[in-house]
DNA sequence: GCCAAAGCTGACCGAATGGTCAAGAATCAA
DNA sequence: TTGATTCTTGACCATTCGGTCAGCTTTGGC
C-alpha cells in the first residue's frame, strides 16, 4: 500500500523539504496531544505557519499525513534495534537496553507521545506492525534472554514481561510528562535527571532479576552487591 | 467549582440512575479511545442507545460528563490509598502496592485508558490535582521510604522513581493492551497471565530494590532468596 | 526571455460537531 | 383525577471538520 512514494527520502526542491519538515514537526506536537481524530488540520497548518490548504497540497489528506508520523517514529525506533547474541554479557545489554529506550523518549517525545496515542485508541494503523515485525523482534530477544536464563546468567523470568517492563518504565518518563512534572514540582526534567533515572531503572531491573556477569566460570551462590 | 451537586451518590428516580450508568459506561469507552476531543457525544449516545439529546439532558455538556468520568476514576484510585506507615514491612506494603494497581487496571481498563489520554495531552484538566492531591500523596509515601532505606530495610533508591516505576509497569498492560496482545498473540489476558505479571513486578521491584525483612533483630548479609 | 512545472491559496462543499429549545409523553405524589 | 415534575426527542443553530478546485504566482532549466 506504501508504493514507492518517497518515504523519508529528500527528493523535490529545497522548498519542499522545508515546508514538509514544517508540516511534521507541526503535525507530530498536534496529534500527539489530541490523538488522530481531536487533531484538525487547522491547527497544524497554523503551528506550521502555512495555510490549510497547503498542508493538504504536501500531505494529500489528514490519513497519509498521520501514517507517515506513525512511519518515521518506527524508523526511528528500528535504528535501535541492534542484533544481540547470547554471548553478549546480560548486564550490558539490558542496561544499553534501557539507556537507548530512555534516549528516544527524551529525543523525541512528541513521537512517543503520537504513538502511546494510536496504542491506546486500539492501535488501528499499527495493528499489522504490532502482530508482525514487532512481535517478531520481541520473540528472538526473549529466545536470548531464554538462553541467558537457562545458562544461570539470570533468574528465570519471562522475557516478554522483562521486555514490556523495560518499555513501559522508560516511555513512562515521555508520555506522562504532565505527570512526572506536576507531582516533582519540576518545570521541566534535567539531563542529569535522565541520567539518575536511567541508572535507577538498570540497577533495579538488573539486580531484581538477579543478572550475574558470565566471565567467571563458576558463580555458585556470591551476591554481586552493586556492579 | 464541583459545588454540591450529586458527585456519585445514588440520588434521584431509577431512570435517572440507569440512564446515567449507560451513558458514563458508553462515555468513558468512547473518551478513552478517542480523547477529549476526538470522542463524540453522537457516538456516546449511540452506545449508550440514546438520542444525542437526552446525553445532554442528563450531563449537561460534554466538558461536564467528562470532567465526571476523571472525578470517578480519581475517587477508585483514591480508594485505593490507603495509609502505611515506617513500621510496616517494605515487603509487603510494595507488593500489595503493585497488586492494588494492578487491580484497578484489569478492573477499569477504559478509565484508565481515560486518565493517560488525559496526562497524554498535556493534563489539562487534572493539573491541579497532581500537583496538588496526588503530589502530597507522592511525597507522603515517599517519606516513608525513605525511612525504611535509612533503616537499612532497602536499598537508597530515589522513592519517586520507584513509585513512577511501579505506576508505569503496572498500567501498561491497561493501556497499551493493544500492543502487548498484538505481540504476545493473544486475543485477551486470563487472570492466571494477570498473577503471573503481578509476581513477576513484585519480585524484580523487590529484589531490585534490595528489600529486605525488618523482623530479624540484625540483618547483616543474608540473602532472603524468595518470600 | 520563455514556458512548463511546482508552489500557493481563498472560496467553496457536504458532513459532522456541541449545544439549544420547545413541545409532547411519562411518571408520581396528593 | 389532578397537576407538577421529570423525561424524551426531533428540529434547528452556528461553527468547524476534511477535502476539492480553479486560478494565481514563483521557480528553474533551457
Amino acid at each position: 500500500m506504501a508504493k514507492a512514494e518517497h518515504p523519508s527520502e529528500q527528493e523535490g526542491g529545497a522548498i519542499r523539504r522545508r515546508n514538509e519538515q514544517a508540516i511534521l514537526a507541526a503535525a507530530e506536537r498536534v496529534f500527539a496531544r489530541h490523538g488522530y481524530r481531536g487533531a484538525s488540520l487547522q491547527e497544524i497548518a497554523e503551528q506550521a505557519g502555512l495555510p490549510k490548504s497547503n498542508v493538504l497540497y504536501y500531505m494529500g489528506s489528514k490519513r497519509k499525513l498521520y501514517v507517515r508520523l506513525l512511519e518515521r517514529m518506527m524508523e526511528r525506533w528500528n535504528a535501535m534495534l541492534d542484533d544481540i547474541s547470547p554471548e553478549d554479557d546480560p548486564a550490558e545489554v539490558l542496561s544499553a537496553f534501557i539507556r537507548s529506550k530512555m534516549q528516544i523518549s527524551r529525543r523525541h517525545p512528541e513521537g512517543s507521545r503520537l504513538f502511546a496515542s494510536e496504542i491506546l485508541g486500539g492501535a488501528p494503523f499499527l495493528q499489522e506492525y504490532l502482530s508482525g515485525e514487532l512481535r517478531d523482534w520481541v520473540q528472538s530477544r526473549a529466545a536470548v534472554f531464554r538462553e541467558w536464563a537457562d545458562r544461570g546468567l539470570m533468574d528465570p523470568v519471562d522475557p516478554v514481561w522483562l521486555i514490556f517492563l523495560i518499555w513501559s518504565s522508560t516511555q513512562h518518563y515521555a508520555d506522562f510528562e504532565a505527570q512526572v512534572l506536576g507531582i516533582t514540582g519540576r518545570e521541566a526534567l534535567s539531563d542529569d535527571d535522565l541520567e539518575r533515572i536511567t541508572d535507577f531503572l538498570t540497577r533495579v531491573v538488573i539486580k531484581g532479576c538477579g543478572v550475574r556477569h558470565p566471565d567467571p566460570a563458576a558463580a555458585p551462590r556470591g551476591q554481586p552487591a552493586h556492579s
